[in-house]
DNA sequence: ATACTAGTTGACCGTTCGGTAAAATGCAAG
DNA sequence: CTTGCATTTTACCGAACGGTCAACTAGTAT
């Protein structure tokens, strides 16, 4: 069981950083299994499908966010507005701390897998959908937490959560494009200036 | 020399709508060509790899949208940030008619590419940055000159502009998520919230 | 008439793709 | 000792991948 268990995590381990730094079409099965030190029908022992791989690996992404920056980002203890300012801080020390080990800014892995399967993969894209609405949700409870503490005006606190994400998203492509994650320590900032406002 | 130009130009009519809605790596040469009506051999005789296939869909698609929704957006007869909003309801249209011919939001090809191969191909992904530069630079144009007509107040206009550029990709990105270009509708409005204060 | 060239054809290259199936191995419970 | 099950190995599938090549066609310029 603990073998099992363990041949089913190096081929995770294998897939993560292949899946984030290049992209879901470009990384075969047999790289991965050659890479884990496992054959192709040990892979096809723990994973129906490719499909199944990468759902695995996005999980294992999730909840590696989930317990680490997020948890710190969106720790009660800081006031609300700051939170948002942490999860740009460490969404830029991530990319910068990637980019000088592997000399490229990889960007979000989430924003990655959307635009290049979810027309073709409606099982990936809600699992994707899936990610972004959790993200969102915090958002919306740091947001309502600030008009609470009357920090900031109030707000359109969905809309504006998801404005957020959608404008980190953004900042780390065009990062991406240019390869620099500067890009996000200089834009980065501007998220708290997005605002819809609260219907009439 | 008119029906050769005919031959390359049916090559980039079948493979443009491919691109857009799948992805680079989904796409083959093989198809095209079947689709296309012409030989493989034929096809290396216009471009010498794919890559400079999909370099002159960008162009193609670059082409389009500078004489058509950009032309009409950034019209300096409309007063600055009308053409901003004009920017955004284009974007939201043209998803939408997409979705309602092809059933799927495609999303913006350029950001599509960019997360998709840029850390592949420094060639493309510079490709793909010129055309995030030029975007940008159209934004800019119109910050300075709603700030020189006390539209709005002074700002950091470099910096707002590709933050604007950064916010319509992520916003984008996330209705691809959703498959649902309503979400450009509801959230695009608030790309004129967004503000870099200048430097001091 | 001839030579050159742009364009086209169709067969072909080796490689990789995601996925399958059957046999072998190891281990644990009865 | 044996049955049964999870795991692993190995060989294999047909299809598709990007790209090449030599032969052929047709029109043009000399």
């Amino acid at each position: 069981m603990n073998i099992a268990t363990d041949t089913r995590s190096r081929i995770i381990a294998a897939a993560k950083p292949r899946f984030h730094s290049r992209s879901y079409a470009n990384v075969g099965i047999q790289e991965i299994c050659e890479s884990a030190g496992v054959q192709k029908g040990s892979f096809y022992h723990f994973f129906p499908s490719k499909r199944d791989l990468v759902m695995a690996v996005i999980d294992e992404f999730a909840d590696e966010w989930a317990h680490g920056f997020v948890a710190e980002a969106f720790d009660p203890a800081l006031p609300p507005m700051e939170r948002i300012d942490y999860l740009v801080d460490a969404a830029y020390f991530w990319q910068k701390s990637i980019k000088q080990v592997h000399g490229r800014m990889l960007g979000c892995i989430f924003g990655n897998l959307t635009l290049e399967v979810s027309t073709q993969d409606d099982i990936l894209r809600a699992k994707l959908l899936a990610i972004f609405s959790r993200a969102k949700s915090r958002f919306k409870d740091t947001l309502e937490e600030a008009v609470a503490a009357t920090t900031i005006a109030p707000l359109n606190s969905d809309l504006t959560a998801e404005a957020m994400l959608a404008y980190l998203e953004g900042v780390i492509l065009l990062a991406k494009s240019q390869n620099d994650p500067e890009v996000i320590y200089r834009l980065g900032p501007a998220i708290k200036t997005l605002r819809v406002e609260a219907a009439a």
